[in-house]
DNA sequence: CCGTATCCTAAATGATACTG
DNA sequence: CAGTATCATTTAGGATACGG
């Protein structure tokens, strides 16, 4: 009987341990090797988010889809598609005409992380002016 | 005159271009080279989105934090501390005792950040079940 | 206890070329 | 158009040692 994770000691409030083994509540991005640390990491990465993000808008092709991504690479967006598609948050769909067309589009899951996903990304937009705000002070008190 | 970046061609629904120049909602994180897009990662990075979802629980010191995020080294906590101080969503106290005793919690704007960035976190736990059966599915129409 | 400094490895990313 | 393959480079990350 192995503890697949001890985070916390116990005395404190919220997030300890438990990661999957039984019923309900099973997974916990803060464990080390838990599975969901690896998805929220999809989500949530550089290129992950962009990309979940700019699909909100509807459904793109891929070079849409780059020019929407400023400054994805091909390699980078093909790479991150792969990974949400097999996640199941995106849906790809090809065409077997010439030249090719293939179509990305939310699932309802990935509908539903985009739409979160959205209410962080803009939340921070809209506060950008504090946030650069509060750099100018901390670098303020601290040129040598 | 030259435009910041040129995100998309305009027949599109959403989220084209325009990063900060003139008045209200002007950052942009799908424009390269938008500020927003570097504190966006700061918030969503690997060590970042643990580092404020363990802070939403209360105020820790250093080494509390490093328990409860597994995994994480020294070096990286350390790191991404800065980075959030820096952007003003967490507040680092230092007491002057010895040995030393250094307080983390979350800033007002770190809070909402953090409440965001949960309700994500929790969507994605929730889910997990769903993601790992798509993973399945994805990869058995594949296996050579 | 709370870190920083250094060194080193592994992973992410970018650029380019090429294929169906 | 929609990618994959390969290679070069940059960056993140981990281990360790040391200092306030």
């Amino acid at each position: 009987m192995e503890s697949v994770a001890q985070t916390a000691e116990g005395t404190e409030s919220g997030r300890g341990a438990a990661c999957v083994q039984g019923k309900d509540l099973a997974y916990n991005v803060f464990a080390r090797s838990c599975p969901s640390r690896g998805t929220l990491e999809h989500v949530t990465g550089r290129w992950g988010s962009l990309t979940l993000g700019a699909l909100h808008d509807g459904t793109f092709r891929f070079n849409e889809l780059r020019r929407r991504v400023d400054g994805v690479s091909e390699k980078m967006l093909s790479q991150t598609l792969h990974a949400l598609e097999r996640d199941g948050l995106v849906h790809r769909e090809a065409q077997p005409t010439n030249p090719p067309r293939v179509d990305y589009r939310l699932t309802p899951l990935g509908r539903e992380v985009s739409e979160r996903l959205l209410t962080l990304i803009d939340f921070v937009e809209g506060h950008m002016d504090d946030v650069l705000e509060a750099r100018e002070r901390y670098d303020g008190t601290r040129e040598s």
